[in-house]
DNA sequence: TCTATTATTATACACGTGTATAATTAATGC
DNA sequence: GCATTAATTATACACGTGTATAATAATAGA
């Protein structure tokens, strides 16, 4: 809209001088990911991402190619970010009963997703795309979700090795559900579905439903 | 990329003769739905919905004004829909087990559901948008899913009034979670997500899960 | 220091897509 | 029977978006 009224860039064109040291690719890489978790694939526009990371149209061009090179490194990129809250959230449960690993989890959920969730978005944006490349980054994230699993089931119960697949699948439909789902959410509920006491509550009813079932009081 | 060649339509221009049965309307809305539930409202492009129904692309502006009239009565059509399937799987079950009840909503699922998945699927889509009228469609859909729960819930445990907002939630995440993640589904398993084996195991699981838990035996 | 390379903006192009309008043909109502 | 209306295709327009290329400025290496 009031894109001809700024004819000109906050840099101008030419190298910016050695002191300069932020670091454009980031930065397109970031606002990629913002855009792709607010309105998904679809909505990612080159020159919205370029203005939002402050720079001009070219460079994205210049640094990734084209838009499937800055999809590309953005899947990367947040294949690594959702590994490290992964572990962050989930890692060093040592062996007590399910219901106290769930309790902690959930104030390291709140302290840790609440600010990372549009890594979270767009995972799940991803995760509705039908091409080998957003296929072997889901397949990072099902194998993370599968290590959690069978820990949290050799826990509880025995060791039984019976076939966990939709198991770990159910499990992601809990955990991706809500970030896809969020306006809905919003719209029944009157409130952000990642605010603290939201989380809490709908933690609580999805620990009762893994250990005890859904409707069980 | 064959559209130059043939230049002319089934139909030429002018109102057809009276004979003619076929419900043009209907024929877009369908294909709309269609296209929707295969790759997302960013794919639902007009001219190819007219080519899939067999029309032009006039016509769909004849009959709906533009784009968000094709919408808006697709999301009318899938709601029926939807509410008529829902009816059909879990409708008429008299008061028996959980148990009795899922085995039977299974092999009612595989009938009713594979069919008309497209419906979820669009459905799913609808889940995600981000405006009035997809949340007053899905508005719907969750008063259905809460009726059921709340069924379900007074046949198993006395009838404590508790809220269940969030296990309707969970409930719907679990729903739609396949149809949304069907890509990675597939991918993982190697098999379509809705083959009747498909279905029969992963309602198996989940019921495993309403009733007694996740990861119990 | 001079050349090559890198980082950056600016501009132009091609194409897909929603919208608008005109043209054509048949039914319908007075 | 004639005018109006409904159903249909055809064509043109405007705009957004990805891509391509040129221009400019600073660093790096010989």
């Amino acid at each position: 809209m009031s894109d001809d009224l700024k004819s000109t860039h906050a840099r101008s064109a030419g190298r910016p001088k050695a002191d300069d040291q932020s670091d454009r690719a980031s930065d397109l890489i970031e606002s990629a990911i913002e855009m792709v978790a607010e309105g998904g694939f679809d909505s990612l526009n080159m020159r919205q991402v370029a203005l939002r990371a402050g720079v001009s149209l070219g460079l994205v061009r210049h640094y990734f190619g084209g838009k499937a090179g800055l999809i590309s490194a953005s899947n990367a990129a947040v294949e690594h970010k959702v590994a490290a809250i992964f572990a962050a959230v989930f890692g060093d449960s040592r062996l007590k009963s399910v219901d106290q690993q769930v309790e902690e989890m959930t104030e390291r959920l709140i302290a840790e997703v609440s600010p990372k969730i549009i890594y979270f978005k767009y995972l799940g944006q991803l995760a509705m795309r039908n091409d080998k490349e957003a296929a072997d980054s889901f397949a990072v994230y099902f194998g993370t979700v599968q290590a959690f699993v069978e820990r949290l089931d050799k826990t509880q119960s025995g060791s039984e090795s019976r076939d966990r697949t939709w198991a770990v699948f159910q499990f992601i439909f809990l955990q991706l559900g809500p970030v896809l789902l969020e306006p809905q959410i919003t719209y029944i509920l009157g409130r952000g579905a990642f605010e603290p006491e939201m989380i809490r509550a709908r933690v609580k009813s999805m620990s009762r439903m893994l250990t005890s079932g859904l409707l069980s009081a």
